[in-house]
DNA sequence: CCGAGCTTGTTCACAAGTTCACAAAGTTGC
DNA sequence: GCAACTTTGTGAACTTGTGAACAAGCTCGG
């Protein structure tokens, strides 16, 4: 078989391909059929240019003259992106935003769902979160195994964060996601992305904090 | 006063320094008062010269053939990130995840408070979440004014997150956090700081996909 | 069939960020 | 006081990402 070249993405590239996903879904909903590349630039807050490069990795999809065809170009980042089958999630750490999480519809659109939470209190386990029953961690293994997650979601305290992690890593999962404040320490070919909502608005203040200073200096 | 000089510092740098914060405050609670940049570096999970080079950005806190300062490098963090003061906060949307984060005392210790929560929904207004009560959206303007607010937070519908932004802008906010899955148009000079945890989970998913596609091939 | 008008795909130069490597500057033991 | 050792701070090479520019390619009207 002719080996269909398989570039390297860049990480950049990867990550906003959600976001021209999200702006071709809106064009669809709208009855679109074309996009040009300034269109969905203009949608996805970055420049023409860029939507350009980031999708000729993938191959040829626009038409010179026209534009993008949007069902077409969607089904491709669909395919990209593994969104043509569904991806069953475990939360660990049933907490206050374990359970916002698991209880919330809006990632089922997006090819995920939360098939298992799962905590170490006691008195949680066999508690109900929408549909699902709380699970005591100690099962991880099993529900892994029975329901084919490959996608672990750590909802934890920051202590037990790295522990969590390990046992993950333990049975078989390569993909975490990161909500507590720590730096997990992995092995290589495991992926973890962090989501640290205190360092976002630190960078925020960060931010605020020079605006005064600068200001003062005018002044 | 000789202008102590004001470098520029890169996005990336300071998208770090809330990670060496929290690493200083481990190494604090054990009780070490020195640091090297390699255990810094290995806490944080980056490399030593990258910590060196980011903190020298800020001056030179550091003693050669000794390490840095640990209480004194933090409050160089802290100073830096603005972290001497508080810095109250205002949700827009009462929903799941805008009371969970509302709830959530963990800001609190980084310098961060909610001070107010919103919504449009009348049937909200006026209910409590913890210790705060729901206001209607239309006082946004009240609210900002009487309780000094800088940072506001959206966790409305998607659809509703232009509308919420632009009237954030409005009444003065330049630093949003934005939950909402869109991208938000703001003006020159208003920093928006995007969360979307959908994105996170089809970065993975892509990694994911690639993954199996690769053992394939080598099969 | 042809030329005018668009829009893509790609190249290239530059900007941003990372890592290496090492002199400078400190400490410690003798 | 000096030699051996440690660790910082930084210039320079390298990698990654961005944006401008433009040739190639498509459509459409006549
Ligand atoms: N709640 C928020 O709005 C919010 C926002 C941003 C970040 N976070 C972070 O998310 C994490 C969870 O926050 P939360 O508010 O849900 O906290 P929480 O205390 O409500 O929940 C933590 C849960 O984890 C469970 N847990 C602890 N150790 C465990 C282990 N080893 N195995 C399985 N479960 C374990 C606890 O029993 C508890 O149910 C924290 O790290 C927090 O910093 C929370
Ligand atoms: N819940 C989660 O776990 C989660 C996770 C990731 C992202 N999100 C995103 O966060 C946002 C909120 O999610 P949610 O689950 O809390 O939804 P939700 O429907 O529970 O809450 C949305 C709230 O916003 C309010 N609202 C709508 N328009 C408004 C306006 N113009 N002004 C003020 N308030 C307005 C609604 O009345 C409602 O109370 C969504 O965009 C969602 O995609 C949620």
């Amino acid at each position: 078989m002719s080996s269909p070249r398989r570039r390297v993405i860049p990480e950049a590239t990867i990550a906003r391909l959600p976001i021209y996903q999200r702006c071709l879904l809106e064009l669809e909903a709208g009855g679109r059929t074309k996009a040009s590349s300034e269109q969905l630039a203009e949608l996805a807050g970055v420049n023409g240019a860029k939507v350009r490069k980031d999708l000729s990795y993938f191959g040829t999809y626009g038409t010179r003259g026209v534009g993008y065809d949007v069902p077409h170009l969607l089904h491709e980042i669909r395919r990209e992106l593994g969104m043509t089958h569904d991806w069953p999630c475990v939360i660990v750490g049933a907490g206050n935003l374990g359970t916002a999480l698991a209880k919330f519809g809006g990632f089922t659109d997006r090819g995920f769902s939360v098939v298992a939470i799962m905590d170490v209190d006691e008195s949680k386990v066999g508690q109900k979160v929408g549909a699902l029953t709380i699970r005591h961690e100690d099962d991880l293994a099993d529900v892994v195994a029975e329901l084919d997650i490959s996608i672990g979601i750590i909802t934890t305290t920051a202590g037990a964060a790295q522990d969590v992690a390990d046992q993950m890593v333990e049975v078989g999962i390569r993909s975490i996601l990161n909500f507590a404040p720590a730096t997990l320490d992995v092995p290589f070919g495991v992926l973890v992305r962090d989501v640290d909502v205190a360092i976002e608005l630190q960078i925020l203040a960060f931010h605020e904090e020079r605006r005064v200073l600068s200001e003062a200096e005018i002044v």
